[in-house]
DNA sequence: CGTCTTTGACCAGCGC
DNA sequence: GCGCTGGTCAAAGACG
């Protein structure tokens, strides 16, 4: 039915490419799910009109439309039997070719306009997602900024005493107005809150740019730990397939080749030649005890623009790496709490993604070898089963399954906190968590409707990406 | 000629 | 301090 799904849609972005100007020529038209006739053509409801007008239309649309229908319409004069038929039934077979036509014409314009259809409803979904993925960056970013904010806070109410008591001792000793001391206390202390916020966010900001300036500023911010340990958050993809590398829709440049011990396969080391000074990095290695695994591990995050393909994958990763940063924010001292991490499986599967913190780097691992028997797999069949399609199949949903578990991770441990901090935004973030998960459940939860959006999304992947094997962006696969 | 791969050298971290 | 290991650099060569 994917496939069927997937076909159509081909079928319909090709109808749509080579009949450009049939499109274009003629006007939009309405679609509520139901096929509707066009005007224009709807040649069926227009018998009684003179057989003039049907010229006119004819001619008008042969000279507008490049289609080749590969029907023999031009009625030559050279043959002797059509011109013997046309003298003795001339309006009979003349009309019979152009209903033809015109039925063609017709069925034209209305897959146009299902293909049409189908293309905003996938444009849709994809904003949706975005959006929420916009939204959960902002909404993680500024639970950063109410915990600094807090924090500040508690050291205002601290510094405020001391202020208070040096108010006394300047008091006493200058006898000025206390008021105005305090009130430039504050101001001066309020302008250092301002100048830390700053500070923290350019971290944020900078951080999510993908810019590598934080290394100058690690010995100096609390939280550069933090942001070091999330910078080197690894997503680590396990995948059955022959060949050297899988594609992810980005470009790589290799830089290394170790032999890695215990491992008789050589690891090795790749870097993002997307984007100038692009701090991603990704090692390949096959498994030792499997040679037919191939582990591919990514670090960092792009800073340039990427391809959907390579969005896929980015996309996981950001929210993998987003979700340890909701993990590694509920320790006070900027450190990961193991329980957390070591909690060893996430929500939505427990054969697909598990989280490490025995590597040097929190590492997340999504395994892409087994088969489960959650929606993602179920997804898959009837697909290829090539586990480069796969990956680039799947990917996408497990960037969004990310985010649900990142938000529900994130949220969790963050619920008691943040309400008793910031009451409303409490509500506000779980109004929100609520929206996102349900908005995931909803796309997530129906199997045929996630499929069909799936394979409209790797349909439009695919055509705007016809390497989408990955032999040209992935030179190591040619 | 530009880009990419290969591969030996180098460096840093870690354990002993 | 020494050796091991993982990661990176950079020169040389291959390739289109």
């Amino acid at each position: 039915m994917y496939k069927k799904l997937t076909n159509n849609i081909e079928d319909t972005c090709n109808n749509d490419l080579s009949n450009a100007a049939v499109t274009q020529s003629s006007p939009m038209m309405s679609f509520n799910g139901k096929r509707l006739a066009v005007d224009e053509i709807d040649f069926f409801t227009e018998k009684k009109k003179k057989s003039e007008d049907v010229d006119n239309q004819l001619v008008h649309h042969q000279m507008e439309l490049p289609i080749n229908t590969n029907l023999d319409l031009l009625i030559t004069k050279s043959s002797t039997s059509n011109r013997s038929n046309m003298e003795e039934g001339p309006s009979e077979s003349r009309d019979n070719t152009r209903n033809k036509f015109a039925a063609m014409l017709a069925e034209l314009h209305i897959i146009n306009a299902e293909n049409q259809h189908l293309r905003e409803l996938v444009d849709q979904v994809n904003n949706k997602y975005n959006d929420l993925h916009k939204d959960l960056t902002k909404l993680m970013q500024k639970q950063h900024k109410n915990e600094i904010n807090g924090a500040i806070e508690e050291k205002d109410k601290r510094d405020d005493m001391i202020i208070s008591r040096s108010f006394l001792d300047i008091g006493i000793a200058t006898k000025e107005d206390p008021s105005q001391q305090h009130s430039e206390a504050k101001l001066q202390e309020s302008k250092n809150i301002t100048e830390l916020m700053e500070c923290k966010n350019r971290d944020v900001v900078e951080w999510n740019s993908g810019k590598d300036s934080a290394k100058s500023r690690r010995d100096k911010h609390e939280s550069s730990e933090t942001m070091s340990m999330i910078k080197k958050a690894r997503v680590s993809v396990r995948t059955k397939t022959d060949s050297s590398m899988i594609s992810d829709g980005c470009q790589w440049r290799k830089y290394g080749q170790k032999m890695a011990k215990g491992n008789p396969c050589p690891r090795s080391y790749y870097r993002c030649s997307m984007g100038t000074a692009c701090p991603v990095r990704k090692q390949v290695q096959r498994n030792a005890e499997d040679l037919s695994v191939l582990i591919t591990t990514y670090e960092g995050q792009h800073n340039h623009v990427l391809p959907p393909t390579a969005k896929a994958i980015a996309s996981t990763t950001s929210a993998a790496a987003s979700m340890l940063l909701s993990g590694s924010m509920l320790s006070s001292d900027g450190l990961i709490y193991p329980n957390i991490l070591e909690s060893a499986s996430l929500p939505f599967s427990q054969n697909l993604a598990t989280l490490s913190t025995s590597a040097p780097f929190p590492t997340i691992t999504l395994d892409l070898t087994q088969s489960t028997t959650n929606n993602s797999s179920q997804l898959l069949q009837g697909a290829p089963q090539d586990n480069q399609h796969i990956y680039s199949l799947l990917s996408p949903l497990l960037a969004q399954k990310f985010m649900s578990s990142a938000t529900n991770i994130f949220y969790q441990n963050h619920q008691t906190k943040v309400s008793s901090l910031h009451g409303s935004q409490g509500t506000e973030t779980a109004s929100f968590v609520d929206t996102v998960n349900a908005a995931t459940a909803a796309i997530t939860g129906d199997p045929k409707f996630s499929a069909a959006v799936m394979a409209a999304i790797t349909s439009i992947i695919g055509s705007s990406h016809p390497n989408i094997n990955g032999t040209s962006g992935d030179p190591a696969l040619q």
